[in-house]
DNA sequence: TTCATTTGTCTCTCCTAGCGATACAGCGTA
DNA sequence: TACGCTGTATCGCTAGGAGAGACAAATGAA
């Protein structure tokens, strides 16, 4: 591991990661780097053009640049862009917003919100990492992923996050059982008030589980029966992608 | 400029320009970077998630961390998002190709392709560099970019890509003060036999040339008349963006 | 099979590049 | 004016990243 590469990363992460150009001393302190050496990478990240500094404020900020490596990226990643085609007709079809989520080690991290056709908008943050326990990803992780991730989560206490929370172990235990058997699992209301969400897993070529696919609605809007329209079409859906992602060789990342 | 960094930079760029994964050796060669170098930048970036080592193969890959990192910076700068779906709305209305290109010092680079709705497509490379005297985009920074531009340009000899290129001097200036009076630019054949391009300058919110927005047809779908409807409605465009980049302090990158 | 070549990876020493402490300059504010 | 911020510059020190080269495992040709 090269540490100022580290650094670098963990200095572009925490600037991409807030919602305005921020300050050497800002970012120092939140990444716990010393400042001279936030300051150090800040010009250099800015002589590579990934960063710039605002005219005035003297604060710094992520280019069009870095956006896009990430483009090029996802160009040499074809079943990147197939997914997010997909999953752009999908969200058409049913109104409802998807999230793509990738697995990574022992938790779920968002890629990619697409909007539904709601008034008020429902989305996910695009690098929050979801908890485990009570999202409908963080379940089909839980569920499909390997087994020791499931026996951690569950050495350390259970957040609550509203009142349906599952936060008891052997819930918790019995829920990912369900959820492991009919292949699909839900989030009642258990991370944030009022809110729905069903997800679905999307294995790679490996068979491993690689991504998950997730609806989340209004808790009016949103039925969460078996035979539910928004249910099965997600499911054929995450199927299509596992499909999609069998025929090549790479993996998920 | 810190050199690791600097390095895991390059080396990250040339694995995201290349269409499949990567030897270490490979890269060493293109990069001009020193093998041992290389691979343990790629070790540290695997650790990092910003790349995967294929399995079986042995070769190296960006993930799909990388593309994250790319969305969150476009969610950090509200104009990129605002153009992207302006343009998006835009392809779909006059049916062409578009092409989303930033002005990095002394040259153009190609950001994002909106693919029109030919049956066969036309699209240029995100990440690629355009040819200053040869495609329209690279006219209007030769027109509208800093004067020493125009001039670096015409100190060395013009490349020719088709017959129609223009590759004298006096030729090129001429036809950049065409640019310059009128505000918009072409390539008629003049970078590949039956493509033409039309290309509208984009300021930045400090006046200066920050984008340009491309229109890409086959010769026989576009017209490149002042009064067409494509040149028309690309000139209205990126007034508006121009409007829109206008509102806000920061830059381009 | 055997040999040769090339691959990714590792080991080693060397010295430079990145490090932190500290100082400094510019800007608001009190 | 004095203060408390900011971003930036300086400067020795040494840890850490540098390159050369060795190595093993593929790969391919004979």
């Amino acid at each position: 591991m090269i540490d100022a590469v580290s650094s670098a990363f963990h200095i572009l992460e925490e600037l991409v990661g807030s919602n305005g150009p921020r300050g050497v001393t800002d970012i120092a302190i939140a990444t716990g780097i010393p400042k001279a050496r936030v300051h150090r990478h800040l010009v250099a990240l800015t002589g590579l053009n990934y960063v710039e500094q605002v005219r005035d404020t003297a604060k710094y900020q992520a280019t069009s640049r870095l956006f896009l490596l990430g483009q090029m990226t996802a160009d040499r990643l074809p079943w990147l862009i197939a997914m997010r085609t997909l999953l752009g007709l999908l969200r058409d079809k049913i109104g409802h917003s998807l999230v793509l989520s990738v697995i990574e080690e022992d938790h779920v991290r968002v890629i990619e919100n697409f909007r539904g056709d709601a008034v008020v908008d429902i989305s996910s943050q695009a690098g929050a990492i979801l908890p485990l326990h009570a999202s409908a990803q963080g379940k089909i992780l839980l569920a499909f992923g390997k087994t020791d991730i499931l026996d951690n989560c569950l050495s350390k206490p259970l957040k609550r996050f509203t009142p349906r929370t599952i936060v008891g172990a052997d819930n918790l235990r019995d829920e990912i059982e369900k959820v492991r058997n009919r292949g699909w699992a839900t989030s009642d209301e258990e991370i944030e008030v009022g809110f729905r969400i069903i997800a679905a897993p999307i294995f790679g070529a490996d068979g491993d589980l690689a991504f998950t696919l997730g609806v989340i609605a209004r808790k009016e809007t949103l039925s969460m029966e078996a035979d539910s329209p928004e249910i099965l079409t997600a499911l054929a859906a995450s199927a299509d992608l596992s499909k999609l992602l069998g025929k090549r060789s790479g993996s998920s990342g």
